[in-house]
DNA sequence: GTCTATACTCTGATAGAC
DNA sequence: GTCTATCAGAGTATAGAC
């Protein structure tokens, strides 16, 4: 089962190209991206992104993957207001790297094809994501949701992505903020006054 | 002020090639459609979109203009019950023309590009929609909602543009039926009896 | 196995003939 | 006013150098 030196030089070389595309995309942006564009500031040349990826929309694919190993940042989510905060911080955070934003959005539309090849990874990850939201936002027995926890999931899921939308369109756009009134709107507090 | 004859069918084969456009992305798909395809289905020369629109995405923003018409059906917004069914109507009528939705979605992406020919649709529409919003469910001064009109707008249209994302991926998500429980949750009924 | 050079096809766009 | 001919650039496939 050993592996030969170039076999691991080929796996450390396509992490390197990935971490410098994820590095690219998010800071300079996504924008129409061409192949020979990456692969010039990655240095290297188109034909060896193909080696790896195999096609342009693989390697964007990729990309998204390795963000989310970057991200998941949910190691222990204990109630409600654990999920709340982990969730603004991830849209704050993404606030900071459009171009991922819009190539995560981009893709979110071509891979209505299921044969596009994020067309799975778009699928896992909405699951993920829903039971994640789920298992967050139901841990308190005392602050119950005014939806069922499907519904919930879906939602937040719905509102997260459609405010990058409206963002990416104008920035001004608090997306963050609105998304704190919303679900402080769907689990309202205990009233022990009451 | 009288126009030339070949002006008037000049605007006239616009609005046919337009017709033509809607009805065939609508019903087959834009699925990457390039210029040929279309030309050749609405039975022109691919030369003849571009004298018309002058670019794709000029022609695609034109498509979207189009449908906007077709579909304006707020004429008189009575209350809190006509909003909401209205707003479920619509997302009704977009499940029958993926196509449409595919085509708005990529749009959307792609005008976060302030010199993109959509970028001024985009913000006009979402500024109208969120007008509209507003105004329709704030009419009944009983029922108040639990957010800020404004947030409401905004939450609305985002899990509304949301939805079709989760919807393009996976066709067995209920957009109207969870538009319909969010609604209802953001305006609980004004309870009499307490 | 890793990568470059090259060529091929198809795209949106342009110039100019009719 | 409309379309044919052509263009530069895109993504991709292949051959072969190392």
């Amino acid at each position: 089962m050993a592996r030969r030196g170039s076999y691991a030089k080929g796996v450390a070389r396509r992490e390197e190209i990935l971490e410098s595309a994820l590095d690219v995309i998010g800071r300079r942006g996504y924008q129409n991206a061409s192949l020979k564009q990456i692969a010039e500031v990655v240095g290297v040349t188109p034909a060896a992104l193909l080696h790896y990826f195999g096609s342009k929309e693989e390697l964007f694919t990729a990309v998204l993957r390795k963000r989310d190993e970057h991200d998941s940042l949910d190691p222990v989510v204990q109630g409600l207001d654990d999920a709340r905060a982990g969730l603004v911080q991830v849209i704050r955070h993404n606030t900071e790297v459009p171009g991922l934003v819009e190539l995560f959005s981009r893709l979110a539309v071509d891979a209505a094809d299921p044969a596009h090849p994020a067309h799975d990874y778009f699928l896992e990850r909405s699951a993920q994501l829903r039971e994640s939201v789920v298992e967050g936002f139901t841990r308190d027995p005392d602050r119950a949701g005014l939806l069922d926890a499907e519904t919930t999931a879906r939602v937040v899921q719905a509102v997260a992505d459609g405010l990058q939308l409206q963002w990416m369109i104008d920035p001004s756009v608090d997306m963050a903020g609105i998304v704190e009134k919303l679900i402080d709107a769907l689990f309202p507090p205990s009233s022990p006054a009451s």
